[in-house]
RNA sequence: GAGCCCGUAGUUCAAUGGAUAGAACGAAAGCCUUCUAAGCUUUAGACCCAGGUUCGAUUCCUGGCGGGCUCACCA
């Protein structure tokens, strides 16, 4: 919509003999204008000063008729328009007040359908809230791609085979001695996982009984089965816990014992091409180095399959659904090498699928990375309970007349959040060096900072008891400055999307909703809604921050957080 | 050794081939008989180093230095 202002300044521009396609910036200070328009390249071409380029641009505009521009000013090499606020007030609030939740949205998918596959979590290890930043982009970019105009198929892929289940396992036998668990049975898989990960490693003698449970229940062997059956279903209930939590809810899921097998015969398939060869001790590789791509594993010396094996034929079965024109998968970014091995192979097979991977820097603490092993890990269920609670207590200071009920319902919303946000806010490549107090605070940049402008705004609302009919409302009335920053960022929010999805960069969306809870804080400090000088003013006020609660909800409904109505 | 990512206030993070590099936390000082102080206002504080391209580089390129991840039987 920003780019509706953008077409009435291009054609002052046209008229005034520029056709550039130079691309306009924002001047540092409002008091400089609103958009600028730099004359360097003009002053190129026509080899002049880009500052008398300015001074003539502008002396020819002011001759014309404005309307949604109120003045031209040159500030050396740039000429700055400046927004009449009516005018954009009208121009914005009815375009969000018409599309409502849809505003925002654009249609640059065209219908086409990608498929998207996160968090493809192992069984029979711990859910960290690395796991948990995983979720979040998973389900904004899907978001995004989803108000983007493209069809999703929401997938997972569970890695329920493999060394990390035999270790698992042979812990839950050898150092358990088959005793099984009350409840949290996915913690305690991951409790066991973890010790007799420490266990195999200063016990290596004991590798080959690890290896010999491996290859009994990728055989289906009876005397292993049961155990490997049970357990990895305690995985999966819990992964489902945690999904309904995170509000997904999958087309359609793969498991790894499922596609093992058809992988297998892939290498195989690939060895009688000639594409893959045996290297040392039997193994099967791919000669990767002519695309600077080293050597690629793809089975094992004693025949057992690993990740890639396994991968080979899950792109395969991905496409077997009809219509995907793209799958898209999300993991963290110290997989980038492989995925580009896989993909390269797959080109060298003949598979001419576009597959997209995504990499997301990983979530560490400031000892270091997160390691199971040496006890050095936050689980998702034990910071989820850490923030509620402190939630709780904050909330519960402020408005010792909630009930309980209200009092839950409030922190459980506000917990979600608080979760969610703190995971997208940095950039989507950049590893979160997580410390608690630092990442979870709840003022400033933060979750609880956007929901409360949302509260705020929902208590205006609730207080103003005005009928706004919206034919009547008097956009001219809106003048100051803080309400012309709140209308500018408003309207850029369809741009905040598509950059969003460009960059696969939920940060922006997060940053975007804070700029605007900000410039709303800014606003209702400064200018009151409900004791405006005139009840056309307040009605024009409470307009204004509808647009801003609908623009606001709508991103945080991007990052999958819901709002409160007071808080 | 090679490849990929990263280096910005005390700390955690933004932005940008061009006008004064923005926030948040922390520090200092203010604002609640006035729409929710989980808020607002003010102050102090930064582009790793060296070359190159350019009218102009924090941004692009090259080389250092520093950190992270990855590279045949791990997941």
């Amino acid at each position: 919509m920003l780019g509706k202002v953008l077409e009435e300044i291009k054609n002052l521009l046209r008229e005034a003999g520029v056709d550039s396609t130079e691309d306009f910036s924002v001047p540092p200070d409002p008091s400089m204008g609103d958009i600028a328009f730099p004359c360097f390249g003009i002053a190129k071409e026509q080899k002049k000063n880009p500052a008398e380029v300015a001074k003539e641009i502008e002396l020819r505009i002011k001759n014309y008729e404005l309307r949604i521009v109120s003045a031209v000013k040159a500030f050396g090499p740039y000429v700055n328009f400046y927004l009449n606020t009516g005018e954009l007030a009208r121009l914005v609030i009815e375009e969000v007040k018409e599309k409502a939740e849809e505003y925002g949205n654009n249609d640059d998918g065209n219908g086409r359908k990608v498929m998207i596959e996160y968090p493809s979590q192992n069984t029979h290890k711990e859910f960290h809230i690395g796991h948990l930043r995983n979720i979040c982009i998973g389900n904004t970019l899907t978001r995004l791609y989803d108000k983007s105009g493209y069809k999703i198929s929401l997938v997972n892929y569970v890695n329920d085979f493999g060394a990390h289940v035999a270790k698992c396992l042979w812990g839950v036998i050898t150092l358990r001695r088959g005793k099984e668990p009350e409840d949290n049975k996915l913690k305690w898989l991951g409790e066991v996982y973890a010790e007799a990960g420490n266990y195999l490693a200063e016990h290596p003698e004991k590798k080959d009984e690890v290896e010999d449970l491996q290859n009994k229940f990728e055989a289906h062997d009876p005397s292993i089965w049961p155990l490997f059956s049970r357990t990895r279903d305690w995985c999966l209930e819990g992964f489902e816990k945690i999904y309904r939590e995170m509000g997904i809810s999958y087309e359609r899921v793969f498991y790894e014992s499922e596609l093992k097998e058809r992988g297998q015969q892939i290498v195989d398939e690939l060895l009688a091409k000639k594409i893959a060869q045996v290297g040392e001790r039997g193994a099967i590789i791919v000669d990767l180095t002519e695309y600077g791509l080293d050597i690629a594993l793809l089975r094992k010396g004693n025949g057992a399959g690993l990740y890639i094996t396994s991968d080979l034929a899950l792109a395969e079965q991905k496409f077997s659904a009809p219509d995907i024109d793209e799958s898209i998968n999300i993991t963290g970014d110290e997989q980038n090498f492989y995925f580009k091995q896989l993909f390269k192979i797959l080109e060298l097979n003949g598979f001419r699928r576009k597959l997209t991977h995504i990499g997301y820097g990983l979530v560490n603490l400031p000892e270091g990375k997160m390691s199971s092993r040496q006890g050095r890990v936050i689980l998702y269920d034990d910071l989820r309970e850490q923030v509620r609670a402190h939630l709780t207590t904050e909330s519960a200071e402020r408005h010792p007349d909630w009930n309980r009920e209200k009092l839950a319902d409030i922190t459980d919303t506000l917990t979600m959040a608080v979760l969610k946000f703190t995971m997208q806010k940095h950039e989507a490549n950049k590893v979160i060096v997580f410390n608690f107090a630092e990442e979870v605070s709840f003022e400033g940049y933060s979750a609880p900072y956007l929901l409360y402008a949302v509260a705020r705004i929902n208590s205006l609302i609730r207080k103003s008891e005005l009928k706004i009919s919206h034919s009547k409302i008097k956009y001219e009335l809106l003048k100051e400055s803080e309400e012309k920053q709140l209308l500018i960022l408003i309207a850029n929010y369809p741009e905040v999307i598509k950059k969003a999805l460009a960059q696969y960069n939920p940060s922006v969306v997060a940053k975007f909703c804070f700029d605007l809870a900000q410039k709303f804080s800014e606003f209702y400090n400064k200018h009151s809604v409900l004791n405006a000088e005139n009840e056309e003013l307040t009605a024009a006020r409470v307009a204004l921050c509808m647009a801003a609660k609908n623009t606001l909800v709508n991103a945080l409904g991007v990052l999958s957080i819901e709002t409160v109505d007071e808080m």
